[in-house]
RNA sequence: GCUGGCGUAGCUCAGUAGGUAGAGCAGCUGACUUGUAAUCAGCCGGUCGGGGGUUCAAUUCCUCUCGCCAGCUCCA
């Protein structure tokens, strides 16, 4: 005998177990009618989902975020269903929601054209329009196993042998005659799904791992009604006006040419842009107590196999000889940094020791990877590096984090995602010193107020980072700032400073950058700058726009 | 690097069922002088990304290669 409370406190008693679906039309037709699912004591369902038990209800309608991604991911099955009628043989693989829309992964002999995307959205749509029932079966493991092992559904098969424990209940949805195993919760009627655009296809590995199989992946946009939907792709039109590599050509700031993929040829009108960032950062660095240096191109291989460079990041670096030595263009500017650091003795009172440069890197990114000047080969980064000991870190970090948010501020940057990345698979020291490490970028988190997302595996061979994202025009994220703990570096390159109690101890390493690289900071600023960039009407501080 | 698409004048693009290419804008010259994105006329401008092949003939077909774009992998 269940009562189910309503967001709004009211309470409504029920004789036996209730569907989402009941509770809404006891409430009214309407709100029946426009029933997608639910969530239940915090738990996303169907609209079919029987409730037993008192409990909190929401119910989701097209006009929540919760009920537009409902239609998003049943607009992937829809695709399913439409794929698999013209294209029989086709596997499905996985088809998940992303913001602003869906993608399905699918292994396909044929390679999709876009007349074929055309025809897949025209079945999708007239599939749609019959308005057909969603039916959703729980099955037990074995049931779904053999459902997708006669329908041929190989990597449903793996997704079950590998993520779906053997006493799971998997939901299967049945649009017709198509199947598909998924948490759910769906549309319990595909009349909530008329209002899509399939927008590319291209290639994704299987599990995202590029040893892997790699399939079609369809990506599509969905909404509620046609309005927004057609709002949706104004915007994109309207944002690909502001796509950094459209204004600098008609800006005239730089250009790129095949000679030298990945590597900039700034023009007057941009380098003088880059002339006042750059002096505006000088300035701010100098505030801030750092001390600018510049260190070399090129250093011989014997340097970079010391410092892990040549172990961890070989197949990103270019590499140069002369008289029989091996030299590497730098990726990164701490070894030197590390150089200038250890050439006399230093002292404790010498820390925290803030050295900065703006500093040319080269890497050799992989060709498909360049993108206009947010990711290319040779770049220039506002980079310093903090020697401290283990006691300064959480004030050095959170005094970084002022400056980052004092620059930022000017430049009017609000937006910006901060992301903790963790130990990756190929590191360089102890797991011990990686704990000490991100425990200690945590705090510094925690002492600076911030909200963040952790990103396992995803630092740097050396140590954590904490990385700064900010969107450009076309909406996507890029790292810009980072700061990362090291006790690796100064370790391999022999660091050290003579401590209060006369022993020779080991700096701990703070990497640290606000705008990244000049590149790509630029290549985000300049959407902010249409209009007003002819003139480049920037000030000493400013550059606000 | 992988999958797919693309690569024609400075820019935006058209075109050739294979017979050595056009338009608008820009530029130059001249005329005009009309107040805020384009007045008129004329001119200049491309070995159709690069190499090889098929062919009497290729920018158009085949092939290799480079670059760009979308996404994946990877990353500031």
């Amino acid at each position: 005998m269940p009562v189910i409370t309503l967001p709004d406190g009211s309470k409504r008693p029920f004789e036996n177990p209730v569907s989402v679906y009941e509770v809404a039309a006891s409430i009214g037709a309407g709100l029946a009618k426009a029933t997608l699912g639910g969530r239940v004591n915090g738990q996303r369902v169907d609209a079919s989902d029987l409730i037993t038990e008192d409990a909190d209800l929401v119910i989701f309608t097209p006009k929540d975020e919760d009920g537009l991604e409902i239609i998003r991911h049943s607009c992937a099955h829809l695709l399913g269903h439409a794929i698999k009628q013209l294209f029989p043989d086709v596997k499905m693989a996985i088809g998940p929601t992303i913001d602003n829309g869906f993608y399905y992964d699918v292994d396909l002999e044929h390679k999709l054209t876009d007349e074929d995307i055309a025809r897949l959205e025209e079945r999708m749509l007239s599939l749609a329009k019959t308005e057909y029932d969603v039916v959703k079966k729980k099955s037990t493991w074995q049931q779904a196993y053999d459902v997708f092992a006669a329908r041929g559904e190989t990597y449903k098969l793996e997704i079950l042998d590998r993520d779906v424990p053997k006493d799971a209940t998997p939901g299967l949805y049945h649009h017709e005659e198509y199947v598909d195993m998924c948490r759910g919760p769906h549309v319990p009627n595909m009349r909530f799904c008329l209002n899509f655009k399939l927008m590319r296809v291209s290639g994704a590995y299987w599990r995202g791992d590029s040893n892997n199989k790699q399939l079609q992946r369809i990506y599509g946009t969905a909404f509620a009604d046609a309005k927004q939907l057609k709002a949706y792709l104004n915007l994109l039109e309207e944002a690909a006006k502001r796509d950094h590599r459209k204004l600098a050509k008609k800006f005239d700031l730089f250009h790129l040419q095949d000679e030298a993929p990945g590597m900039v040829f700034w023009h007057p009108k941009g380098w003088t842009l880059w002339q006042q960032i750059e002096q505006y950062m000088r300035a701010k660095q100098n505030d801030w107590g750092y001390q600018e240096v510049k260190t070399p191109l090129i250093m011989d291989r014997v340097l970079w196999e010391k410092s892990g460079h040549w172990e961890n990041y070989r197949d990103n670096m270019f590499t140069t000889e002369s008289e029989k030595r091996e030299y590497a263009v730098k990726p990164m500017n701490c070894p030197g940094h590390i150089q200038i650091f250890n050439h006399g003795l230093r002292s404790h009172k010498d820390l925290p020791l803030r050295l900065a440069e703006f500093g040319s890197c080269h890497r050799n990114e992989a060709s498909g990877a360049l993108h206009g000047i947010m990711r290319v080969r040779g770049f220039v980064q506002d980079d310093a590096h903090i020697f401290c000991t283990e006691e300064q870190v959480v004030n050095e970090v959170s005094s970084f984090n002022q400056m980052l948010k004092s620059v930022y501020d000017d430049f009017g940057f609000t937006d910006i995602a901060v992301k903790l990345s963790l130990r990756p698979e190929k590191y360089a020291g102890s797991l011990e010193t990686w704990n000490k490490a991100e425990e200690g970028l945590r705090h510094a988190l925690r002492a600076a107020g911030l909200e963040w997302e952790e990103l396992p595996g995803e630092g740097a061979f050396y140590g954590p980072k904490i990385e700064y994202q900010i969107k450009d025009a076309l909406g996507r994220s890029w790292q810009c700032g980072t700061i990362q703990l090291d006790y690796v570096l100064p370790e391999r390159l022999d660091a050290e400073y003579v401590a209060d109690d006369n022993a020779r101890k080991r700096p701990v390493m703070l990497h640290r950058a606000i705008l990244g690289s000049f590149e790509r900071f630029l290549g985000i600023l300049i959407r902010a700058l249409r209009g007003i960039i002819s003139g480049l009407a920037l000030t000493g501080t400013g550059c606000s726009g």
